[in-house]
DNA sequence: ACCCTAACCTAATCAACGA
DNA sequence: TCGTTGATTAGGTTAGGGT
């Protein structure tokens, strides 16, 4: 209900991202990849990436798609050991693994002024629009589409603590 | 028409960084 | 140390492409 930004217009700033079709190879080495270990460091999924010639955010995607299919298909199943099934790895692994994530984007002022008043236009960017955005002020079009998640989530969270003047917040800091 | 799944969403949470 | 906020997750929805 809220998602939509206009029901009725196909306007190009509001257009998603053109559907990935994966090759049979790719997926493949995706699928390789998540038995091995369906929750990937980031450098896992730079490799990955790497090697099936494909952005790293798809790559991101892809296994949240998988997992969620997956845990939708154990409560089917409910049967099965759900206790030692492929956890071998060593606990020094889950720690590294842990601590590998993406390290912070920092936004400049301006950067950030640019983000606001996109957002202030349009909360719910389509592809077109965030790929301007990241050439506008040179961050991958991925964080764009990250900082306009967070930024609506806590918007949401604002406007339910201070429900009058949660509208008129949108300032920079 | 129906199915599969990439793309996208919110909400909660983890965690880096600066004051 | 603590608040802000970028990154990641669970879990759900929307829509594109194949049957």
């Amino acid at each position: 209900m809220a998602q939509a930004v206009s029901p009725n217009n196909t306007t190009a700033a509001n257009r998603r991202r053109s559907r990935t079709k994966f090759t049979e190879d790719q997926l493949k080495i995706l699928i390789n990849a998540f038995n091995q270990k369906p929750y990937p460091s980031y450098a896992t999924k730079q490799r990955l990436a790497l090697e099936i010639n494909t952005e790293e955010s798809r790559i991101q995607i892809w296994f949240q798609n998988r997992r969620a299919r997956h845990r939708f298909q154990k409560r089917s199943e409910p049967e099965e050991h759900l206790e030692s099934s492929q956890d071998e790895d060593h606990p020094e692994e889950k720690i590294q693994s842990r601590g590998d994530r993406r390290c912070r984007t920092s936004y400049t002022s301006s950067q950030l002024h640019t983000l606001i008043e996109a957002f202030m236009n349009n909360p719910y960017p389509g592809i077109d629009s965030r790929q301007q955005l990241a050439i506008e002020i040179g961050v991958p079009e991925s964080r764009i589409q990250i900082w306009f998640q967070n930024r609506r989530s806590r918007f949401h969270v604002q406007r339910k603590r201070e429900p009058d003047e949660a509208l008129e917040q949108g300032q920079d800091l």
